[in-house]
RNA sequence: GGAGACGUGGCUGAGUGGUCGAAAGCGCCUGAUUGCUAAUUAGGUGAACGGGUCAAACCGUUCCGCAAGUUCGAAUCUUGUCGUCUCCGCCA
């Protein structure tokens, strides 16, 4: 959410930032609103310090008739007191509404456009796209072939886009996560392993949408509860309504997740294998900062981001997302985008890590501030998440990436420890 | 799941209808004092929002887990809800 006040006063870049995001939001209703709002607010908090000094008279009355009298005195000034306020909660909410809409302010240097198209490549990763000497299976082939991925059993366990993994494939799996989480705890994240479970203002607070017809969450019936799309939903929450010191930040977190996705509306060949299933694991980095530490925090999440994809042999680009492609809470967005050999119709670049500077955007709604020792008041912090590995679609740039003529695969070196062998299958 | 107790400021903890934004202690900040790695002492010390100011000072409103209610008036009474603790049950 943007701060009222600075909507209010920044209109005009406010609407241009709606237009460059390709989004069409009534920012100049929420102006008039607001100004009707602070005129009315003003009012009721004027009847009100009446209606309290009468209030407090009453206890010192001398007698009974006097004391009657000012009753019906305050509560004539309590009654339009909650009359205005009554229509100042209505104000308020359609406010808020549109507040709610209006998503974050771009980052200067984010590329200006309204959709993917205008998204930038930065740069690109250390491997280059491997010449195949022989035919490329996809992932879901090869994972069939080696009865590692199971989704006709996951189908009747759960229902289509739920799987199993078995096997060796597990042991890959378990390795990629050793391997994020022994390099981000030595990089100064804290590992955590946080509930699969958000209340729904949570969710809310971080920018999803938990009930609707639009909805990508499950949510859990008869409770406020639903299930998460990420880790970043949990880690956000975890300080949501905290006040921190300045001198603790910036805190870095890697949450290990399940992320549940319902994925409405989304088929079709693009999304064959595990590319884009309901249930996934993922280690996720989360950052809380000081607003100018926020720049630099990004850097780093998406440096560690193309370093856990070096380090697997993986090739990949840097994609700079453009306004129009940009969630509502991102004011910049790094993608890194793997080759996907089996993709397509001769390899595709498939997004397989998205890291994004939320500035206070979160914050401000979920309520988490910092406080400078020695200063009076209290800020917003800035939050930032990346994605280390989201484990079904890290699987996929290995498998397809890494598969020999004989259909094996080479375990990448920095997860043989883990997984105990040079190649699988 | 059943029964009970509790939820107050950075912390401990008093407060059962008005003078309570809230005693006291601790912690922290500032000053004084004593030549000793600290003691003593005086004062100060929450947040949000709105107004005000160049900036302050200052003024008002709201906040005692959260929400709703009773009342002229609620930390205090009622209901709901969430959380914590204890006992019982069940269980990996």
């Amino acid at each position: 959410m943007l701060d009222r006040k600075f909507i209010f006063e920044n209109a005009d870049a406010v609407k241009q930032n709606c237009v460059n995001r390709n989004l069409s939001i009534k920012v100049d209703q929420l102006v008039a609103l607001e100004t009707e709002r602070r005129s009315k607010a003003q009012a009721v908090q004027d009847l009100n310090t009446q209606a309290n000094a009468k209030s407090k008279l009453i206890g010192k009355a001398a007698d009974d008739e006097q004391r009657e009298s000012l009753k019906t005195e305050a509560k004539k000034l309590r009654d339009q007191k909650t009359a205005g306020q009554e229509e100042l909660e209505k104000i308020e909410q359609q406010i808020l509404a549109i507040q709610t809409l209006i998503p974050n302010m771009a980052h200067p240097a984010a590329p200006v456009g309204k959709d993917d198209k205008a998204n930038l490549e930065i740069t690109k990763g250390k491997t280059s796209p491997r010449v195949f000497d022989f035919e490329v299976l996809d992932h879901l082939d090869l994972g069939q072939h080696h009865d590692w991925i199971d989704f006709e059993g996951g189908a009747r366990t759960t229902g289509a886009g739920f799987y199993f993994l078995k096997g060796d494939l597990v042991l890959l799996d378990l390795a990629l996560q050793q391997f994020a989480i022994s390099t981000l705890t030595q990089r100064g994240f804290i590992p955590m392993i946080t509930p699969d479970l958000a209340h729904d203002s949570v969710l809310e607070g971080i920018g999803f949408n938990p009930r609707g017809p639009e909805t990508q969450i499950y949510s859990i019936e008869g409770t406020n509860l639903s299930l998460i799309g990420t880790a970043e939903i949990t880690l956000g929450g975890l300080y949501s309504g905290k006040t921190l010191a300045e001198e603790d930040l910036p805190i870095k977190l890697c949450g290990i997740s399940h992320c549940y996705r319902t994925e409405a509306g989304a088929a079709g060949r693009a999304s064959r294998g595990l590319y884009r299933v309901h249930q996934f694991t993922k280690i996720e980095m989360f950052a809380y900062t000081l607003p100018d530490q926020s720049d630099a925090m990004h850097e780093e999440l998406r440096q560690i981001e193309c370093d856990l994809f070096d380090a697997i042999g993986v090739p990949y680009r840097v994609v700079d997302t453009a306004t129009g492609d940009l969630g509502g809470p991102a004011s910049r967005k790094f993608d890194l985008e793997a080759w996907m050999p089996g993709r397509g119709e001769a390899g595709e670049w498939g997004e397989v890590t998205s890291t994004s500077n939320c500035t206070d955007y979160q914050a401000r709604r979920l309520n988490i501030r910092y406080k400078k020792t020695g200063e009076k008041g209290t800020h917003f912090v800035h939050t930032l998440n990346g994605t280390a590995y989201a484990l079904s679609r890290a699987l996929i740039a290995i498998l397809e990436n890494h598969q020999e003529a004989d259909r094996s695969v080479i375990v990448p070196e920095v997860l043989r420890p883990w997984v105990g062998k040079d190649k699988i299958g």
